[in-house]
RNA sequence: GGGGGUGUAGCUCAGUUGGUUAGAGCGCCGGCCUGUCACGCCGGAGGUCGCGGGUUCGAGCCCCGUCACUCCCGCCA
């Protein structure tokens, strides 16, 4: 027999009645009878209740052992009586009557319980992350993002991608977020840097004409964490494909995500492939946001010219100084009592708007305090704008157009929420496109890249030299599920003289490309392929699949929100000797005074 | 960097208008219990009410500051 066990934990059945096996595990939970002692042993496979009177010598050895601990049992499989059978467990048609037992490891008091489904603070669990990772949810989220991945890698190798490993330590990328930087003890006073993504990396494979890549690259930034996104690192399906339009790139990448999506959605309704596209500009105005949940049935319309001039001066006032008035309908809500519309007007305030006014379509015919102040016809022109029939109700934004799109966005978002409007168990999925390649920094009047400087501006060269460069758009997308952001792509801008160009009318001089991007650039002056790709977000994948709130649920050793490894205790202090290797001196900050240790 | 929320036993939380010795459940320790599966019953230990200051005859509760965690904004080519 082995040392350990003959079976795991979720096997035995029926069927093993009688049979004489070992198991090992951990103690998930005692019932102690006094004479009678049942002690679940759980491992990664199941649990199986194993039993012991007070007859046997291995009762008070059990009965001693705390939760948590880890032991290996032998023994008899029983059948349970009818009565006793535990149809919630799967081994629950047996149990194990032990014979011999050996305690492999103590466990002390424990901080936290890993039976059952209490709560427990962040910071501990966290601190805790080995215990934590043996409760059910957890471990399930960890199997699952494992399948994912699994799952990822052989759907991307069936499409002709081929895996490989891009550098860790790199060189800074002058764009983008703050990098993660590694000193370098053989060159002073250099660093190196960890890849915010492995994107210029990408583009070379390209050019070196490997086709069609693709990893499930880490990726460090060094920016704060949210509840979606994880502060420090995080991992992509990065891929990247040659001789391609944006139409190739999607119809690569959509069997994949809705694949990943139907075969561990849990019969939850994905959206089919091909997904919708969305203009940049139509999401803005009809979803107020990018990343357009489209769960969500409320669509945001301009409603402007109805109060342009009007009797409700104060947005009459504001359109005439270049706003924009945006109407969120709210179905069906014409008849929520006053309280409900005040609510909303207080949580506009808080959330930064001047306030929120509405009206509502009664039966009686349109009321609030703006329709009192609107003729009839301006009313009506609102209403058929939006949508709108009788027992609904619309609320607007007024603002400068970006502002404007934002908050209603919000208002649509609070709405769908508070009307309980968003559609259940489902993904949808859709790409948002046509970002534009330019836009105006307020503050300075300047132009700038909006998003990436590497994309493939549309019309080209052509565009660059002839279009308003306000007014141009970027072979750039985004993949958006249930209103989250999955990834960004796009098509590259591989032709070194249309990059200067782009990055010209930005404000950089050639010198200044060459500078900051001379590898790239270099590489494109001997013979690039067109090429384009995207990076889907594993983490968002597996947190939507597993349908948790905060992404920390579905990664294994999470940082905080402060980018603390509260297990491993990093960042950490390091010896003298180590930073004068490093060539380093330190110039700290003043400390915080009665800085205190976490409450654990 | 800024804003909101939270902070009371190891954990989850309650704590009335500012008023006697700060409570419950889980966990822990002890006792009883031979068919439980969130076992049950009895008893016990366990508190710098995050920390500091203030107001008050009196503060867990009110005020100011501060720290920690969390959510959001900024940030995220």
């Amino acid at each position: 027999m082995h040392v350990y066990r003959t079976h795991t934990c979720g096997q035995l059945k029926a069927t093993d009645a009688d049979s004489q096996v070992r198991l090992s595990g951990w103690v998930h939970r005692k019932r102690d009878h006094g004479n009678l002692l049942f002690v679940d042993l759980r491992d990664h496979y199941g649990i199986t209740q194993c039993v012991a009177d007070i007859s046997s010598p291995v009762f008070s050895v059990l009965e001693r052992a705390r939760p948590e601990s880890v032991v290996t049992v032998t023994g008899k499989v029983v059948l349970r009586s009818a009565e006793t059978v535990n149809p919630r467990l799967p081994t629950g048609a047996i149990e194990l009557q032990v014979a011999e037992v050996e305690i492999q490891s103590i466990a002390d008091v424990l901080p936290m319980q890993v039976a059952g489904d209490q709560d427990y603070p962040e910071d501990m669990r966290l601190k805790y992350r080995f215990l934590d990772l043996r409760r059910e949810d957890v471990h399930a989220n960890m199997m699952l993002r494992a399948k994912v991945i699994a799952f990822l890698r052989r759907a991307m190798q069936d499409q002709g991608f081929t895996e490989f490993q891009t550098p860790i330590l790199t060189a800074s990328s002058p764009e983008g977020a703050r990098d993660y930087l590694v000193p370098s003890r053989l060159h002073p006073g250099k660093f190196y840097a960890l890849p915010q993504a492995p994107q210029q990396f990408k583009q070379m494979l390209m050019v070196a004409g490997f086709d069609r890549y693709f990893q499930i690259a880490p990726c460090f930034r060094d920016e704060a964490g949210r509840a979606d996104r994880s502060p420090g690192e995080f991992y992509q399906l990065d891929f990247e494909m040659s001789y391609v339009t944006q139409d190739d790139v999607f119809a690569a990448i959509e069997p994949v995500l809705e694949g990943v999506f139907r075969e561990f959605g849990q019969g939850r309704a994905v959206t089919p492939a091909p997904f919708p596209r969305i203009a940049y500009a139509d999401a803005m105005l009809k979803y107020g946001s990018d990343k357009p949940d489209l769960r969500n049935p409320i669509l945001i319309a301009d409603v402007t010219e109805p109060f342009r001039g009007s009797g409700f001066g104060l947005f009459a006032k504001l359109v005439e100084k270049g706003s924009v008035v945006r109407a969120i309908p709210a179905p069906g809500a014409a008849g929520q009592p006053r309280s409900w519309f005040d609510k909303l007007n207080e949580w506009a305030r808080e959330n930064g708007a001047g306030g929120l006014g509405y009206i509502q379509f009664a039966a009686e015919g349109p009321k609030g305090p703006i329709a009192k102040n609107l003729d009839p016809e301006r009313v009506e022109a609102i209403r058929v704008a939006a949508g709108l029939s009788e027992g609904d109700a619309v609320f607007f934004a007024c603002d400068k157009p970006l502002a404007a799109a934002k908050f209603a966005g919000q208002v649509r978002t609070k709405l769908g929420t508070e009307l309980d409007l968003l559609e259940k168990d489902v993904f949808k999925l859709c790409w948002t496109v046509d970002f534009p390649m330019y836009e105006l920094n307020e503050d300075t009047g300047l132009v700038e890249f909006s998003h990436n400087p590497f994309s493939m501006p549309q019309g080209g060269m052509e565009a660059l030299q002839t279009q308003d460069p306000l007014t141009i758009n970027a072979y750039q997308y985004d993949i958006i599920c249930n209103g989250i952001e999955l990834s960004s792509g796009a098509i590259r801008n591989h032709r070194p003289d249309i990059m200067y160009k782009a990055f010209e009318i930005a404000g950089y001089t050639a010198a200044h490309v060459e500078e900051h991007f001379g590898g790239m650039l270099n590489a494109f002056k001997f013979g690039a392929p067109p090429h384009g790709g995207a990076a889907p977000g594993v983490d968002r994948i597996v947190m939507l699949l597993a349908d948790e709130p905060n992404i920390r649920e579905v990664i294994l050793f999470p940082m905080n929100q402060q980018a603390q490894d509260l297990l491993m205790q990093a960042p950490a202090a390091v010896l003298p000797e180590r930073l004068r290797e490093l060539h380093l001196k330190l110039d700290l900050p003043k400390p915080k005074k009665d800085a205190e240790p976490t409450a654990s």
